[in-house]
DNA sequence: AGCACGCCGACT
DNA sequence: GTCGGCGTGCTC
């Protein structure tokens, strides 16, 4: 028998499959990791297929040097599903591969963790031992211990025994004792508290979700859009399909779109389905991952939750995909290669015979779309649990703040509900999706602005925090500089501050409301391991009346003593340069504005805005989906923008500015020749751009780029196959990135 | 990607 | 006359 092997290195030379011999007795089953000789030396690989004959003459083979797990890693499965991914993408297989393995598989870094037991020996009595041990008091205990012949962990004897390995040894020694040692499991958030749960009564409109949905679940097939206001309890209809999956001997995933929302949901799953619960994503350290993975493969966790990844979870009988907070941006990958979860998971239910559930209280236009046009059965829960009210949302004209002498973020009706919140001992949440102290530092006297060096943006001012002092920060590189004191251009003291970052909103709470306790979370607070669940927490339990946040607190949170949401400057993401601004904005605004009266207290909403008219922010105000869809599609298909189109984008990075600016050029020409050749194509395509982009360097490269709209797959199927190509152009001093509707335009 | 082979300058 | 620069080319 011949394997074909994929190496696990990332090369265009390599990106092909292999052959090699199949040793007599190796079980080199498809998607199995292999140790392979490859040239003068050995290399890891994956054998993608079994064949009979090749046409490498057999001379030439050379046998697979061992199998490096008895297993296979990779499912059959997956392996198809890689396979799918890299043809998408125009990328080599071993790339895709990649994605289904924990790192520490492949690096080999972290090892297994063993745990030592004792366990008496088969045939000896106890008496006959103990008699045995003459006047040694700690190996009697030992033994009495063992009494029950079951295999106990050393550490748990050290427990009771101290120090009990020596005498341990001598017992096995001399044949009393067998000592083994047996696999442990490094498990994420092994500390939280279980409290076993029970499923409630359903709400009439779960109940009827539930009814649509069972009937494809019980058949493995189906693909649901659940569009539930926020607090219409998405999550109990997730438990309850989860549920049913697992009865069914099927296994269950559910994607989450933050590490934030991580701990909130494996804690509900946990309490109502045990520890049978697996978590990856990407905080995990190395060795908890690759034992979560290793769980889930080997059977012993059914169900699991995790970030985007953890679509690539190596579940056998898969009945279930459940996503979360659909809508998020985090379901696509910013790296290579670049894959959308949602589709991922749509494939992936599809080919294994799964149910697939987006859900979202703020579906994207695009599922939306996809859902009315029938890909998927939409499925609605328009009504709180238990008849709560949605939280009533009030939108301050900020404009006329400032007329009225307030200078503070806060306008005057924020401060009073604000009060009024801390007087009642209830809980606010302030949302400002900007981190740092000012976002932008100027000299009043020449106009100079403090920008990164190798970065175009302005960089925002940090106040001292966590050891570290005053600084400007580039928040798309991460460089630092110190604040200036004087313009650095003309001399000028005349330095002036601008725009508020969270950092500021913490003070300004803390001038105003100096009694008040607050928890800021940011990406800033929440470097270190475990920060999410510790403040999040913290702020569960009382310790603080106000959460100030960026995006990370706006979505899926679940606080009963929240009853005030702030929202301070709502217009923020309304003026970036990208055609789902407006989604985007929506979006944030009623996810944060669900987080208020989540329990028995009714929530209240202030919303400050510069644009109160905009018909975003008056939709998002009346938390009103339907209106806001229709507004949106309608814009979307006059101004010719995704669903109605796909854009796609080839991005030029370089080093030298020069070179960036030819190789745009260059790609136009060939886009245009290409359009000028097929005219049936040109009619379907248009080109938007070829220029700078509008951030002209990042981290020291020059950036231009090639915008298109292309008229719907598979019409545009052509054109976009260019662009792929034209991506793959070699060119020593420019990088070249072919995105169809990447997740940002910058 | 590695790691070979292969053809031209400064040293024992 | 050798040691070593890194420019092409191959790996089942």
């Amino acid at each position: 028998m011949i394997a074909q092997v994929v190496v696990d290195v990332i090369h265009e030379n390599v990106a092909k499959p292999f052959s090699y011999l199949i040793p007599e007795g190796m079980d080199a089953a498809p998607g199995t990791r292999v140790r392979v000789p490859l040239g003068r030396r050995q290399v890891d690989g994956l054998v993608v297929e079994r064949v009979e004959a090749c046409e490498v003459p057999a001379a030439r083979l050379k046998p697979i040097l061992r199998v490096l797990e008895k297993y296979p890693a990779v499912l059959p499965a997956l392996l198809a599903l890689a396979r799918e991914l890299a043809q998408a993408d125009h990328c080599p297989l071993s790339e895709t591969l990649r994605l289904m393995l924990p790192a520490a598989m492949r690096t080999g870094r972290v090892q297994t963790r063993k745990e030592p037991l004792a366990q008496l020996n088969e045939g000896v009595s106890l008496e006959q031992a103990v008699t045995a041990q003459g006047r040694s008091h700690k190996r009697t205990t030992l033994l009495k211990l063992l009494e029950d012949r079951a295999a106990h962990p050393v550490a748990e004897l050290a427990r009771l025994v101290a120090a009990p390995q020596d005498a341990l040894r001598r017992l096995a020694a001399d044949g009393w004792v067998r000592l083994g040692e047996r696999e442990v499991f490094r498990l994420p958030y092994e500390a939280m508290a279980c409290e076993p749960s029970e499923p409630p009564v359903l709400t009439g409109e779960q109940e009827a979700a539930l009814a649509v949905m069972e009937p494809a679940l019980g058949k493995g097939q189906g693909a649901f859009l659940l569009h539930g206001v926020t607090g219409s309890g998405k999550t109990e209809v997730y438990l309850a399909m989860v549920r049913r999956t697992l009865a069914m001997g099927k296994a269950a995933v559910i994607l989450v779109p933050e590490i934030a929302l991580t701990p909130q949901m494996v804690q509900w799953f946990r309490n109502r389905f045990g520890p049978g619960t697996a978590v990856l994503h990407s905080r995990l350290t190395d060795g908890q991952r690759f034992d979560e993975w290793r769980r889930i493969r080997l059977g012993d966790a059914r169900v699991v939750i995790g970030a985007r990844s953890a679509v690539f979870a190596p579940v056998e009988r898969l009945g279930l995909i459940v996503i979360d907070e659909e809508h998020e941006q985090t379901y696509l990958s910013d790296r290579h290669p670049r894959y959308d979860a949602r589709r991922v998971a749509q494939s992936r239910c599809a080919r294994e015979g799964a149910t697939l559930l987006l859900s979202s209280a703020t579906p994207s236009i695009l599922s939306f779309a996809q859902a009315k046009r029938g890909d998927y059965t939409l499925v609605e829960m328009p009504s709180r649990v238990n008849h709560r009210p949605l939280p009533h949302v009030t939108v301050v004209d900020m404009r006329g703040e400032l007329a009225a002498g307030n200078r503070s973020i806060f306008s005057q009706r924020l401060q009073q509900e604000l009060k009024t919140c801390f007087d009642r001992g209830q809980q606010a949440m302030l949302f400002l999706n900007r981190r740092g102290y000012h976002t932008f530092v100027s000299c009043r006297n020449c106009g100079y602005v403090v920008k990164c060096a190798q970065c175009d943006v302005s960089m925002t001012l940090h106040r001292e925090e966590g050891g570290r002092a005053d600084e400007m920060r580039c928040h798309l590189c991460g460089a630092t500089v110190p604040p200036p004191t004087v313009c650095p251009e003309c001399g000028s003291a005349y330095i002036r501050y601008f725009g508020s970052g969270t950092q500021k909103v913490e003070e300004e709470l803390r001038r105003l409301f100096p009694a008040v306790r607050s928890i800021r979370m940011d990406i800033d607070t929440t470097q270190k391991r475990d920060a999410h669940y510790q403040l999040l927490n913290a702020f569960r339990e009382g310790k603080a009346q106000a959460l100030i946040g960026t995006q990370m607190i706006a979505k899926g949170l679940d606080f009963p003593h929240v009853t005030l949401v702030g929202v301070v400057a709502a217009d923020l993401t309304l003026n970036l340069p990208d055609y789902r601004a407006q989604e985007r904005t929506f979006q944030l605004i009623t996810q944060v504005a669900g987080r208020a009266g989540r329990a028995d207290e009714p929530g209240e909403v202030i919303v400050q805005s510069y644009k109160p008219d905009h018909p975003c922010i008056v939709a998002a105000a009346a938390q009103d989906y339907r209106a806001f869809f229709t507004q949106e599609f309608q814009r979307r298909r006059a101004g010719l923008y995704p669903p109605f189109t796909v854009i796609a984008r080839l991005l030029v990075e370089s080093a030298d500015p020069e070179a960036a600016c030819q190789m745009c050029d260059r790609l136009r020409d060939t886009v245009e020749a290409f359009l000028t050749a097929h005219p049936a194509q040109k009619r379907r395509v248009l080109m938007l751009r070829a220029d700078e982009a509008p951030v002209r360097m990042i981290r020291g490269k020059t950036r231009y780029h090639v915008l298109l709209k292309a008229f719907e797959h598979p019409d545009a199927e052509p054109v976009l196959q260019l662009l792929s190509e034209l991506a793959s152009v070699g060119d020593p001093l420019c990088q070249i990135y072919a995105e169809f509707n990447p997740a940002t335009l910058i």
